[in-house]
This record gives structure tokens, sequence and C-alpha cells, in this order.
RNA sequence: GCCCGUGUAAUCCAACGGUAGAGAUAGGCGACUUAAAAUCGCUCCAGUGCGGGUUCGAAUCCCGCCACGGGCACCA
């Protein structure tokens, strides 16, 4: 029988099994209507289609894709989508360079992804993709912006802006990081002044971040990082009003309990009231140094560890409450978009104003000395070493003096508010998302200016506003749109007259802000999305993507989703029930040391001791995020065609748990393919040996002990994956070592049993793979005689009585350690075996014949004797 | 500086407060083979980053450090 053989022949194989699960329609949504079953929706992070399959995209969808087939097996019908977030630069950017269309080239790209994405197995209902670029999306994008613009959530107004000087357009604030780059190029963004559009993500600051305990099953780092983006802080707003005119300055502070230690005020350099404080004397230093903070860049301006430098501007305002008069400055370190521009001086209680007044000579008033110390009978003169910044009972401060903490806080606000001259206030880091771009291949915003009636909605029965073609992008500055003049002349919508439209498009962010509620009714030609399949779906079971996107995407999303709740276009307010930041793929890298070059690993002869094919030195070696710069990726594909998709599904799955980093290995993607070789080995000697899954064999009346062993096994691999795919955390790696150690039990286990138990093991074995393995597991159900599709089956059902054992292995401990085992049977009760432990020999050696003090017996697991 | 995460065998990774090893990679030995590959079997390798503490018992809980990764940061 040996000559007759099978082989796993992955490239024959995967491609068969795809085209079947395609005649019968597998992938396809079930009907969510029918109400037998639970509803599951698998979500991805859609992909921008550069036209390149990376292993970033591979892990994250087969993540997605094991959870999807999961659900199906325990029979839920489950959506999941796919479609791509295809409006945005680099196709722009390739009509620049190659003179290609974009709509043209990213259609390309989609079929070329598309076709790779398919080799993975991944059961993905392709009836529903989404193409954000094509004007039947788009054009609900465009309505969903006219939804904002009616709710007053969309605006225009001038502001300063971060101006991407490569990409040519400007960015929104959460698309600049901590340097002051670009998210996209990476470029140093410059400040600019312009009108744009926003819109008013800070009217949900605080529903954003209350609604963040909802999100038990987000991590908590991504939760921390929102709410340390949206920045809330409570305070309260002070007016200083100046000594010769009703106005004063209006500073926002977190401590107005200090305001009794206020020895000045700083105003931000650029802040309006600074002329009109200026006294003459003082005119030229004060424009001097307004000048020099100006050509300083925002980066160096914030940089904490720099001096803080600023000048007096001679004019002084009143305190508000001692009525004493109190100079202004201006200092860089008071930004101008935070809070009011301004700040209250009190070097006493804060740090950053103690360094300011130490190195210019102000006055260091103590205000608030620590709660649970003495009161000081004199407040000390001597300036403090440092500001103390913790609350505490106030001194020196009039009526207020011997309050505490909180207390003090809202009876100076209380008392501000009475005197007319503050009130509560709490202000957020998060400033409104500026929505416009400087570019052609983007969303058109559907806005018509005319010089009667302003701006006017395009009437929504006129939507899409379709991109024009034509269009000439080869220029630089201002939008593309802007020289398409045909398209941008049209009629107002109002009154008739000669109007043009807006010729900003916007951020892509605002199509992937919405594409889930999308796939809910992907086909719909008269809507954005039925209410009715939205709250079918919604909120999302499970979504999958990259960290990159914990504040960006995730946020914009939650935004629009509180948005349509509140208009009643969706039912739920928040998007997304669970989600797994899935780690990267690094790969391994050689560099240079000396030349800080990077050398592809093709290029290295011994990868054990890595040198440079040119001069020969040592390289370094560690892994990286696959990149094509670093030349350390792996290219999915080359992967598929020599292991094949199931080889590469279990690779990336087994390596490392989701959530962290997998360091992408050759000699590991081999043994994978060994594992799925065996299990065809194993699969192919049961059947030669007769098995068949199609009829159930007889149930013995009783098992022998081999058969019991090895339902134990069975069994208990149900019970384990059960955990690591259903439990808290998803753990696709110790799930596919379940896998190993079942089939190694099958392995020297199959051959003793009998039919029904040999049956019960194969069909096991081959359900539990599915979800991993698709292709080979489907396979393997077919060829022994399995009736239909593995993937239409249904989960393994767990019997308790299985993992049942008539003895266990007791471990005994002196005083913790390890000193012996006992055999005994699996229910002995506690009593018992603290007998049996007392009188083993173990206990007669190490107690010395002495009774111990103690005894802790934990009944099946241990006795721990304490002399 | 603040917040979050991670440190276990040569390597990647597991271990409801209860025998540190589930699984894999690499290495070693053996079987099969004329030989090699493949396959099968066996096997070497850590006391869990460091220092304390709680406990009968700590990789796991607590405190203080260190290293690496990430987020925020003159935000008043």
């Amino acid at each position: 029988m040996a000559s007759s053989e099978s082989r796993y022949v992955p490239a024959d194989l995967e491609p068969r099994r795809q085209r079947r699960w395609a005649e019968l329609g597998l992938d396809r949504t079930p009907d969510p209507s029918d109400e037998r079953s639970e509803n599951f929706y698998a979500l991805s992070m859609f992909p921008y289609p550069s036209g390149n399959l990376h292993m970033g995209h591979v892990r994250n969808y087969v993540i997605t894709d094991v959870i999807a087939r999961v659900q199906r097996l325990r029979g839920r019908r489950v959506l999941h989508p796919m479609g791509w977030d295809a409006f945005g630069l680099p196709a722009e950017n390739a009509a620049i360079e190659r003179g290609v269309d974009p709509a043209a080239w990213t259609e390309r790209n989609i079929a070329q992804m598309r076709a790779q994405l398919q080799r993975l197995g991944l059961s993905i209902d392709w009836e529903r993709e989404v193409t954000t670029c094509r004007p039947d999306y788009y054009r609900w994008t465009q309505w969903l912006f006219l939804q904002f613009l009616d709710a007053g959530l969309a605006y225009r107004r001038e502001a300063t802006v971060n101006w991407d000087p490569v990409d040519q357009t400007v960015l929104a604030n959460e698309q600049v990081d901590a340097e002051g780059r670009s998210w996209r190029s990476g470029a140093k963004v410059e400040k600019r002044k312009l009108r744009q559009w926003f819109l008013r993500i800070t009217a949900l600051a605080d529903a954003l971040l209350d609604d963040l305990p909802l999100l038990e099953g987000w991590p908590e780092r991504v939760r921390t990082m929102q709410a340390n983006w949206i920045g809330r802080s409570r305070g309260a707003l002070l007016r200083f009003p100046l000594l010769d005119a009703e106005d004063g300055v209006e500073v926002f502070t977190t401590r107005p309990d200090t305001v009794y230690g206020v020895s000045y005020v700083v105003l931000a350099p650029e802040h309006p009231l600074v002329e009109r404080l200026t006294s003459p004397d003082r005119q030229d230093a004060v424009e001097a140094f307004r000048a020099e903070v100006a050509a300083t860049s925002e980066q160096e301006r914030v940089a904490e560890d720099r001096p803080k430098r600023g000048v007096a501007l001679g004019g002084a305002v009143r305190h508000p409450f001692s009525g004493d008069a109190v100079p202004v400055w201006i200092a860089d370190y008071v930004l101008p978009d935070y809070g009011t521009g301004a700040v209250m001086g009190v070097p006493a209680h804060d740090s950053r104003d103690f360094a300011f007044a130490s190195s210019h000579g102000l006055a260091v008033r103590t205000v608030v000395v620590p709660a649970d110390g003495e009161i000081p009978g004199e407040i000390p003169n001597d300036p403090p070493g440092e500001a103390f910044t913790a609350p505490g009972r106030l001194v020196n401060s009039g009526r207020f003096d011997g309050l505490v903490g909180e207390a003090a806080i809202s009876a100076v606000v209380e008392a501000a508010a009475a005197a007319g001259c503050g009130e509560a206030r709490t202000t957020y880091r998060l400033r409104d998302w500026l929505i416009s771009r400087q570019r052609y291949w983007g969303c058109p915003i559907p806005v018509i200016h005319c010089d009667h009636c302003g701006v006017v909605p395009v009437p929504v029965e006129q939507l899409p506003v379709e991109l024009p073609s034509d269009v000439d992008l080869s220029g630089s500055g201002g939008s593309p749109l802007e020289r398409a003049s045909d398209w941008r002349r049209v009629p107002c919508p109002c009154c008739g007259a000669e109007a043009h439209r807006e010729t900003d498009t916007m951020d892509t962010f605002m199509c992937s802000s919405w594409y889930y509620l999308r796939y809910t009714d992907a086909g719909n030609g008269n809507e954005a999305f039925a209410r009715e399949a939205v709250d079918r779906w919604l909120p999302v079971d499970q979504y999958v993507g990259g960290v990159e996107h914990a504040i960006l995407h995730l946020l914009y999303s939650r935004f629009f989703t509180k948005v349509l709740a509140q208009r009643q276009l969706v039912g739920c307010r928040e998007p997304f029930r669970r989600l797994l930041t899935q780690g990267m793929v690094q790969g391994i890298t050689y560099r240079s040391p000396s030349s800080r070059r990077y050398v592809p690993s093709a290029a290295v002869a011994d990868p054990s001791a890595p040198t440079d094919p040119d001069t020969g030195e040592a390289l370094e070696v560690f892994y990286e995020k696959m990149s094509k710069s670093k030349h350390n990726g792996v290219d999915p594909g080359a992967v598929i065609d020599r292991y094949g998709a199931d080889t590469a599904r279990m690779f990336i799955l087994f390596k490392a748990p989701p959530e962290k980093d997998l360091e992408w290995d050759d000699a590991d993607v081999e043994g994978q393919y060994r594992f799925l070789q065996r299990i065809w080995r194993l699969c192919d000697s049961a059947a030669q040996g007769g098995l068949r899954l199609g009829s159930p064999a007889p149930w013995p009346r009783t098992l022998a002990d081999a058969e019991r062993d090895l339902r134990r096994a069975v069994h208990g691999a149900i019970e384990a994956i059960e955990d690591d795919l259903l439990g808290d955390e998803l753990q696709c790696n110790t799930a596919v070592a379940e896998l190993m150690k079942l089939s190694n039990a099958m392995g020297s286990g199959l051959a003793a049993v009998g039919p029904a138990v040999a049956q019960e093991a194969v069909t096991t074995l081959l359900l539990l793979l599915a979800p991993f393995a698709p292709h080979l597991a489907d396979e393997l159900w077919e060829q022994l005689g399995g009736e239909g599709s593995i993937h239409r089956q249904r989960w393994p059902q767990l019997d308790p009585t299985a993992l049942v054992r008539d003895t266990v292995t007791v471990v005994l401990q002196v005083k913790g350690k390890v000193r012996g085992q006992l055999e005994v049977p699996a229910d002995l009760g506690a009593a018992d075996l603290e007998q049996l432990a007392l009188a083993s020999e173990v206990a007669q050696r190490w107690l010395e014949g002495a009774a111990p003090r103690r005894v802790i017996v934990v009944p099946g697991k241990l006795v721990n004797l304490v002399p």
C-alpha cells in the first residue's frame, strides 16, 4: 500500500478547494433577519490599495478569518467583509510622476491586491466589497458631510494649520506626530494661516472620553491613548481686568485656589491684547521678542528643557480679588492655542512659573501649605527652593485662608463667579478635525460658494459631486481642482447666479470613518445604509487592525458613530465592541555598522555569521518592521508559492500571540509545513486503514484504555482550544500548539483504537484545524468521505466525561519544595490524601518522624507538609 | 518627567498563586537507507531582568530598581 501513498501538494489542493467554496457560496453572508441564531460581525481594517500585499496585511486578515470561521462553525451568522481605502496621495503622485490616471491606477492595484488576498483562502464575502473612491461610495461620504453641516458640526474658518510641504496639503492634528512630522510623508510640517473646513469633534469630546470605559473589549492602552489625546482638563476661567478699561485678560487655570499667589500674568506673544498692554518704553523690546518667537519653529518652542524666555510689557492688570496691580509679561512658554492663550503666574505652586519667575526676578508668594502639616503661625518669607504643586491648605489668601484642596478650588470659583470675574471651565487638548485637503484624489466637499448666498450645500439629489477627469495634476500650488474651471463653475442652487464649487477634497479618514456601516448594506443605491441593516450587525463584534490607528481612525470612527446616533441614523453609541491590535511583522535585518547601509538577506551568504558581501565586515543583525528600504521584507506570494497558504497562515498564528510583534523565521515556516504534512500522512494512513467519516461506526459498550486515553486527548484539545479562541483574549498560538499536541497523541494512539473512537478523533482534529488551515482540513474531510464541506459542519461538542481520569499524580511537597509524587485515585478526598501523604516514605524521610505543623491539601494536585 | 506594555532554555513562545515546559525552531544521539534527504524515536539546554516583601507555596500578588518597546509631554 505504501506505493499508493498520496502527497500533500498545496499548490494543487488550495486552488481546487477555493473553487469549490466559490461554487458552494460558502463565504456569502447569511440572511441576518433569520432569528434562529445570532449575528457576528468580524471586521479587519481595510487596506490602502498600494498594489502590494505585505505580511502585515496577511497577519491582520488571517487573524480575523480564524475568528470568522470559528464563529461560523459555532453556528453564528457571520459578516466578514473587505474593501479598499482607495483615495489618497500615492495614486495622485503616480499620476504626476508617470502620467497615469489615478482612478485607473487605483483600480488596477485593487484587482492585483484582491487576487493576492484571495490566495490566502479568507472567508470574505466579496459581494459586499466597498471601494471608497468610487462615486457609488463617495456619494454617501458627501451625504454624510452634509449631515454634519446640517447638524452645525461642519464649518469653515481661518486658522493656523499644519501644512505638509512635501504632500502640498494641510493635515489634521492627529496626523502630525510628536516631532512635528507628517504621518504620511514624514516631512516637518509648517504653520500656515488658511481658511479651511473643520468637523466639530470637540463638541463630542466629553462623550468620546466618558464612553471609553464602556469599551471593555479594547486594549487598555488604546483607551489610555485616546484619553490622553482628548486631554480633558477641569479648572476655571479667571478675568484680570485692565486698569483703565472695561475688558480684561482671561486666563485658564486648573488651580484657581492659588490665585492669591499670582505675581504676574503671562500672555502668549501672539495674544491680541499685547499691543494694548505694551507701554511706549517697552515697545522695542516687545517687538523684538515677538519677532524672535515668530522665527523659532513650533518644535523648538515646545521643547521642555529650554529656558523660559519672555519680556515685561510694561502694562498691568488688576488682581480680581485683592485689587492689586499685576504686571503683564509675554513669554514663549505660553501657547497661543491652548486655554485662553494666557496664564496667571503662580511661581510658588507651579514649576514652570517658578522657573520663569526665578530667572526674571519676579516675586514668589506662598499661598498653599501641606494640609496635614501644622498650620504655621507665620508663613516663611524665604523663597522656597522649588514649587509646591500638590494640593494643600490655603494661607495668605484673604477670606479663603484655611480651606483645603477641592473645597478651596470651588470656593474660589464660586467667589469669582459671584463677582463676575470668572467661572468653572473645562478645556481639552483635542482640536477640531481639519478635513480640507488641497489635493485632487479625494472625495470632493459638496458645497458651492455663491457671492449672494454664501456657502450653499449641494442638493442631495445632485450627489455625487463627481471628480472631474482630465485635470492637470502636474502643477504645484493650490488644489488641482482650482484649475478645472469648467467643473468649478456652476449655478448657485439657491439663486441661480454664477457660483463656484468648493475645490478642497476631504481627508481620506472621512471615507474610512463609516465604511464598516456601508458593509452592512453595501448594495444600497438609495441611501448610505438602511438603519435596519446597520442595527442588525453593529456594533462590530471583533475588529482587528494595527495599533497605529489607536487615535486616528478609531477616534474619528467613534465620533462619526456618535453623531449618526444623535441623528437617529444608527442605533449604537460605539461602533466596535472588541478591538484586537495585532503586532508588527518583523523581518531579519542586516546592517553594515560602518556605512549604516541595509543589506538584503539574499546577499548574506552565511546567516549564522553574516558579513557584508562587498566589504566582508560583520553585519549587525536585528529584527525590524518589514519595509522596502530595509530590504527585510518577505513577499506573501512567494511563501504561498512555496508552502501554500495554509502553512503561511499556521506560521503567522503560531509564531507569536496576536498582539505581540512577530519575528519572521524561515526555519519556523518550514516547521509548520512539516506539521501540515504530518496531518496529511496521519489522515492518509487512517484512510488506508479503512477509516471513513461518512456514516458513524457503532459506539462500543466499553472503551479500552487506549481508547480512553485518546478520547482524553481529543476532548482536552477541544476544551483548550475553546479557551484560547473564545476566552477574554485570543490566543491563536497556543491553540495551534494544542493541535500539534493532539496530532502527536493521534500519531501514536490512532492505530490502537476502534473505528468509532478513531472516527471521533479524526473528525475533531479536522474540525479544530479548519479555521486555521481551511484548505487542508476541507480536502482531508472530503477524502475521508465527510459529508459536504467541513466549513458547513458544527464545532465539536466537548464531552466532560472524557476528561475524567482514574488516577492522578499528586505532588508531595515539604515546606513548599517538591520532594516526591503519589499516584492516587482521582477522586480521593482531602483527608485520605493527607493520610496517604503522611504515611509516605517521603514524609518519613523529610519529617524524621515529627508531626508536621501544618498540612495543606489541594485534592487532585498536591500535599504540602510544613514541619 | 508621566502613563502603558514586555523581560522565562541557544531561539520563538507556554504555564486558574500549586511539579517552571504545552508546542515549536536550532543542536546532539539513534532507527530506517548503499548513501543522503525525508520520516520516526530519544536527548542536551533556563529556576523566570535585579533587590526586597506577602504566602505553607511566587514566573504569577505587593514595593523599589534596571533594560527594551510604545504613547503623552512647557496643555497652565
